[in-house]
RNA sequence: GCGCAGGUGGCAGAGUGGUCAAUUGCAUCAGACUGUAAAUCUGACGCCUCCGGGCUACGAAGGUUCGAAUCCUUCCCUGCGCACCA
């Protein structure tokens, strides 16, 4: 199979604005993609849990661009990694996964990036591997060499490292390992290309200097964006619940990209479509709202098609700027015909009464529109009512 | 090993015998306003409640006390300093 050198296609990707940094440089590089060598990518994560969102999305359509101008791109796993825990972002200490848990967050991930990679593809698929292969492998006696090559200065200078010791904040003899281990994967797989969020270039060069070192070899590392917010800084996360999951159904992710900031409307387009820049001005001028809801329709698009986008698009119009109600809430099936408001929301997944409740006085609860306001009341259902819980959360009442 | 300082709700961080289910900030949730944006305002934010209150909680286990997040004992964990250092 021969590689794509179209100095034009190639020129895109890496000016595209998603690569953030390349080091030694972003020329070097893109001679080395124009010249006609198979290039060995690949782009590493822990698998430690299987929620993956848009920023995750973004280095799978990255590689997959890689993998169509003909190189060998690898996803791999740090299924051994991820039991020590990256020092990058927390100071928590990762829960060790079983065997069984990966596995299933390994499938769990290959189901949610199927829309982005072809993975079907009978010439050039893209790898999967997992790091255990060759770390659980490494014995003390392979492991000192590895750390010989570094020394406590190189890893204290780190940004996270030298924080927490200016706060007294703990490091771990064995966070040290984590940027050695992830620089072996490079060594190991014998990679041309890492690609990583720039919060990995540490790491990542780590990979470089034992390539270099044992191998002799210059690997480039690939640093994209992060997809921050680029007025606060703030990057998509769970916990602040800003993020756009991939595993979400059309109407949620669609609710979810509109529920985005406007500063992301930008970044989204740029890292999410490949829509040409110009036309995303264009797009932009529109307006923030319409803007916002082509990248929603676009995003949501690139995951189940056309059809689907069009449906949650409409959905969403007629839910939330209508407020005329969803078309398809969830079903929720009762036992009871007669059922207090109270017991009513338990069934609908609200956690504690006193959290219910608090709904009900706050005015959060309404059956086809009404308001309720007693918790105690005992309603009679007949069936297809409308159950409203705040302003997201919908569901069809059936006996 | 010795000494010192710590371990409080999702996080940060007050509180040092009763008025503490625990100040405050962030995050979260609801309402108003809106474009399910931002900003702003209001309220909520352990569990249960017949709304009187009850129950469980401040690293763990015991103890003192009418009463403990707060005092004592032991243990576990963390940081700092000293010592040790093939």
């Amino acid at each position: 199979m021969s590689i794509i050198t179209d100095k034009k296609r190639v020129e895109e990707i890496v000016a595209r604005g998603v690569i953030a940094e390349v080091l030694p440089t972003k020329d070097e590089f893109l001679k080395l993609l124009l010249s006609g060598k198979k290039l060995k990518i690949y782009i590493g994560f822990d698998p430690t849990s299987s929620t993956l969102h848009l920023s995750h999305a973004k280095n799978f359509i990255l590689l997959e661009e890689f993998r169509q101008l003909g190189h060998e791109v690898i996803v791999l796993f740090g299924d051994f990694t991820a039991q020590i825990g990256d020092p990058t972002g927390r100071s928590d200490a990762r829960p060790q996964l079983t065997e069984e848990e990966v596995k299933k967050n390994v499938k769990d991930w290959i189901a949610q990036i199927k829309p982005l990679m072809n993975f079907d593809d009978k010439k050039n698929p893209p790898r999967v591997l997992f790091n255990s292969a060759w770390l659980s492998k490494l014995s003390l006696k392979d492991l000192i060499p590895l750390a010989s090559q570094f020394t406590v200065q190189q890893m204290i200078e780190r940004d996270m490292f030298e924080k927490r010791w200016n706060n007294d904040i703990p490091i771990h003899l064995h966070e040290f390992l984590y940027p050695l281990m992830q620089g072996y994967d490079s060594v190991a797989m014998d990679v041309d290309v890492e690609l990583c969020g720039t919060d990995q270039i540490f790491n990542a060069l780590a990979g470089r200097t034992l390539m270099k070192r044992l191998k002799n070899k210059e690997k480039f590392v690939v640093a994209v964006n992060l997809m921050a917010n680029p007025k606060t800084g703030e990057l998509m996360s769970k916990s602040r619940g800003t993020g756009v999951f991939l595993s979400s159904p059309p109407n949620e992710m669609f609710g979810a990209v509109m529920a985005q900031p406007d500063e992301m409307i930008e970044v989204l387009f740029i890292n999410i479509t490949r829509i040409p820049l110009n036309d995303i001005k264009e797009i932009l001028n529109t307006g923030p709202k319409e803007a916002k809801m082509h990248v929603a329709f676009e995003i949501v698009k690139k995951f189940y098609g056309e059809e689907k986008a069009t449906l949650a698009k409409d959905e969403w119009i007629s839910v939330f700027s209508k407020k005329e109600g969803p078309h398809n809430a969830p079903e929720l099936k009762l036992k009871k015909k007669n059922i207090s408001i109270l017991d009513l929301l338990l069934e609908s997944g609200i956690k504690s009464k006193s959290e219910a409740r608090r709904l009900v006085l706050q005015n959060a609860i309404s059956i086809d529109s009404e308001v309720k306001k007693n918790p105690e009341e005992i309603i009679s259902l007949k069936g297809g009512e409308i159950l409203k819980v705040g302003k997201k959360t919908f569901f069809k009442l059936l006996k």
